[in-house]
RNA sequence: UGGGGCGUCGCCAAGUGGUAAGGCACCGGUUUUUGGUACCGGCAUUCGCAGGUUCGAAUCCUGCCGCCCCAG
């Protein structure tokens, strides 16, 4: 595969050089990029090399691949990992396979089954993007003299006045922004998200044109070490003592209304799954009190909260003069909030919602958006119910 | 074993002669790179049991069983 003769050169209908943020000649760029066996990295992967610069892809291994193989919608083990060397043999790039199981499990699994005795609902994914993605697999990068680590996030990379700034993606679908607000300046200074001004719709495209297998490769989803979605199957694994069982409190009578096998099962806002029957509207867990193994719940009004009390707290770029707009979980469109106290730097800050937010778990996230810009987050560590 | 009341889907519950509402729970699906939420769909050929009356009963009659309350 000739290299192009200038940075303008363009295959895919892309000019690789300004994807991946380089300066010319590419030729002389070394972009390492993480890979994780699904289409949206193999495409990025195609992208680098199509750029003319010296391209290596590694691969985390990042959990028991024997369970994993044959999976659908799994990322980094298994035939995952045999996609993305096929991709990278396809495409004529390096591609290194790094056994990653031991960090995953303790950054990640661990922390995870952890968050759950503890009584929150943690966030998987961006623990894994803070620590064996932007930490570990980006320190691998460097010491292979990289110019910089390329992802398949859906999200942007955009030069600010005080450096590289992180905006959501052009494709409001697949913006992943809510799982990268951790990422750290350092970081971002390294890092390329070539997809994030991508449709999904291209990336296929992309995929298809350049013979990769992976073309349609479902999407991946859920936990990715978590098979058939029973994740609590996974915390009592790491953590037995997690079916321990407790009350089914009402939050507002203190009657006990049934039985729990384990507050692992539950999180803040959830409906099903409580097994209480006989009730004129439905119940939604209001609180889990992990000492006392008591999982309150009560009607929908009782979820609404007024702000949030956010910990760990990181900062991307200055504090904008703009109105605050902060995302709680995944899947939700931002909301207007007042932000109060110092972000970043791991401070400890709080949120104050413009109208009542319902289902707000600590555990999860809390990212900061200015418009389409990720100004930072933190971690959901209390509430304060509405009255 | 005197009096009264009640037994309809796992739970709550409508329906008192015309061929079983609804809610909760549960199950399935949609949505979705976290957990949830939301939305859509499914969910009693049968009304404690056994007879009887009637063209027709969960609804009327008889007996039995069970539960509750008040009396002893």
């Amino acid at each position: 595969m000739p290299a192009p003769a200038s940075p303008a050169d363009v295959r895919f209908g892309f000019d690789a050089a300004a994807l991946f943020q380089l300066a010319a000649p590419l030729a002389t760029r070394r972009i390492v990029v993480a890979m994780s066996g699904g289409v949206d990295s193999s495409v990025v992967a195609a992208l680098a090399a199509a750029s003319g610069a010296k391209v290596i892809g590694i691969t985390l291994q990042l959990y028991d691949h024997g369970a994993a193989s044959g999976r659908k919608g799994a990322c980094c083990a298994g035939d995952d990992i045999r996609d993305a060397r096929a991709v990278a043999d396809r495409l004529g790039i390096a591609h290194y396979v790094i056994d990653h199981e031991t960090g995953f499990r303790k950054e990640v699994i661990d922390r995870f089954a952890e968050d759950y005795l503890a009584g929150r609902t943690p966030v998987p994914c961006i623990r894994c993007n803070m620590g064996p993605k932007f930490t570990d697999l980006l320190a691998m990068a460097r010491e292979l003299g990289a110019d910089c680590l390329a992802t398949g996030h859906y999200v942007r990379r955009v030069a600010g006045h005080f450096g590289p700034e992180l905006h959501r993606a052009v494709d409001p679908a697949r913006d992943q922004s809510y799982f990268l607000f951790a990422t750290t300046a350092a970081q971002l200074d390294f890092l390329r998200f070539p997809l994030g001004g991508l449709a999904k719709g291209e990336v296929r495209r992309i995929a298809a044109e350049a013979g990769l297998k992976v073309a349609a490769k479902p999407d991946s989803q859920d936990i990715c070490f978590v098979p058939d979605r029973d994740y609590a199957r996974v915390v009592r694994a790491v953590r037995p003592e997690g079916d321990a069982p407790g009350d089914i409190v009402e939050a507002a009578s203190g009657a006990v209304l049934g039985r729990h096998a384990g507050i692992i099962g539950y999180t803040v806002g959830q409906r099903r799954g409580l097994m209480i029957g006989g009730q004129p509207e439905p119940l939604y867990v209001t609180r889990i009190d992990a000492a006392s193994r008591r999982v309150f719940v009560g009607p929908k009004r009782a979820l609404a909260v007024t702000a949030a009390r956010l910990g760990e707290t990181s900062r991307v770029g200055p504090l904008p003069d703009l109105p605050l707009a902060a995302k709680v979980r995944s899947l939700a469109k931002p909301v207007p909030v007042m932000l109060e106290g110092p972000l970043g730097d791991s401070a400890s800050a709080l949120i104050r919602f413009a109208e009542p937010e319902y289902g707000v778990a600590p555990g999860q996230a809390a990212v900061l958006y200015a418009g389409d810009r990720i100004v930072g987050g933190g971690w959901i560590e209390t509430t304060e119910a509405a009255a």
